[in-house]
DNA sequence: AATGAATGAGACTTCATTCAT
DNA sequence: TATGAATGAAGTCTCATTCAT
């Protein structure tokens, strides 16, 4: 197993035990048993915790961005729009649930709040040029709207299995049918 | 100071804490030593940290209930409800915050599960009556969108001093003007 | 209530949780709350929880010897004599198994020396001048050996509900049966 | 020093501290300064407290086994055989010192109820066997009543030095030189 | 006489990190 | 490169004892 491999597995685990169980409840020594590595081999990556998890939010960040990346462009009414954006969600559920559990918690949020900062404006960027796009105007207000929505629904989506999603996602695109003037 | 001033002071402090640093990062003897009392007194008041943390859970729960329920039927306007809505949460800021920060870490999540389901569908079903008198059919779904809605702003508008909150509710807003038949 | 009688309740209760518990695993809280009076109450009897351990020991020894006193005398063979010692551990359970206790824990020991030496030589003593009565010659090993025998029927007894102490005591008769001259 | 040595120093160390001073009054953190090591490391090899009083009870279960394995069947007499027993014990002082420990304490006779219970119906087993080949019928009473004797013998002379060990077991031979039919 | 709030030392345990091998 | 033994600070909680009321 080579340089790169490692550092996968290593990145892999520790978002899986991070999301699962929280930052604070995970130990690097869970993470390393679960990555089949000893403890000193990983301090070879990754210099500490801390490092772990930026490496870690960078590349969910980088994944997600990517993720939507791949999508844009691509729809022209809202719904396909939130549908491809909810998509995203439940495959990179894990990224989207680390990104909660740090943005709660303060220390996490200080480590990495410039990270935090570039994701928030890229998103808003992004939900502000569709919006104009399909005609509205006040779109950074808008796209402020949007992304909040997302958020909230985002949150309770993924904290509970049986969350009607696709019903409420209908009742938001009507609010988004007839722009307003 | 009496009995039930110290457990007061014992309670403000700790959501205070909890609220800033989070629940781990949050030591019983910094909340012993920030509310001037010794480690051994808060045993006295709460039989462990998590049933402290329950405690808080629970008063909050209650405190924004009270909050919601005195300035319930004082509105016929989404907006005016919204604004009642965000100034509780301006006002209970730490409890707010609190409970983001417990639905984000699974360990506190399972010890409060009932308490925060009990929550949820209290707001939801207060949403929902809310929105069905305003005319709205599909008022639980509706009320879902509007309780992520809500939940997303407060998230963002917690979380950022500078959040242009009333640009974004005028236009939320405008989305529940003309009832969607 | 009156003052013999709280002391009375206080040593009952602590005999009955030491024997139960063990001594470091009872606090004196729960030694009040059973007695259902005040911590402080307690203090105005017994010094400390060691005081209240030495109280409660030369008590039970003194209860021991007592019971032991109105029996001798009254037998001539051994066997009614073993009968009536079991009989008196049976009822004093939670006095003898608090000498078992005691003995096993050195900070305990040393503590209660004195009391616990005293009644060692009493049984001893007593047990020798029975067995001189019975025709028995090297009486003071003979006394040590069947206070040995004593004592281990005694733990076993006093820790197997289903010990079949009959049967063996029956065994033990047979021994003493014809004085080995 | 490598992980067997430093396993078997932290075993040693425990055993004699807790037949010392009692399992409760010693702490992990004088067994860890007693064995020279850290306290976080001696975690390294028993996972709390517990297992370790575990892990020496089993060791020195098996220890006292193997020594009475190693004599059984080179004595004829009993008289032999019990100076072999207590020449045993006397070896294994600190073992036998913890059984007693542990037996008069509820907490940790729960904890031990297994090893200790099947270390109980060995020694009975083995006494049995033995007087059975004495000739004596009843045996299983017989090695309940010997061991009971065997019991208390061990409890008085561990816990006095001038204890006439000797004298006692010439007596206790005597009684066993013509089986009881 | 009576209460129980208050103290703080000390117990067990976890864990990020280092370093000899 | 790779290991995991080793460290020790810090966390939660218990408890004998004191003392203001």
């Amino acid at each position: 197993m080579n340089t790169q491999e490692r550092k996968r597995r290593i990145v892999d685990t520790a978002l899986q035990l991070f999301s699962e169980n929280g930052y604070d409840k995970t130990s690097i020594r869970d993470i390393a048993k679960h990555a089949n590595m000893s403890l000193g081999l990983l301090y070879n990556y990754f210099a500490s915790k801390e490092r772990l998890l930026e490496a870690i939010v960078q590349e969910g960040i980088d994944d997600l961005k990517h993720s939507l990346d791949l999508t844009r462009h691509s729809h022209q009414d809202l719904l396909s729009l939130l549908k491809t954006i909810f998509s995203v969600i439940a495959r990179k559920r894990n990224h989207w649930r680390l990104l909660h559990i740090i943005r709660t918690q303060q220390h996490l949020a200080d480590l990495l709040a410039v990270q935090y900062d570039a994701f928030n404006n890229y998103l808003i960027s992004e939900l502000s040029l569709q919006l104009r796009q399909m005609g509205f105007q006040n779109s950074v207000s808008e796209a402020l709207l949007l992304y909040a929505t997302i958020d909230g629904l985002a949150t309770h989506y993924l904290s509970n299995d049986k969350y009607p999603l696709d019903k409420v996602l209908e009742q938001l695109e009507k609010k988004y049918v007839v722009p307003v003037q």
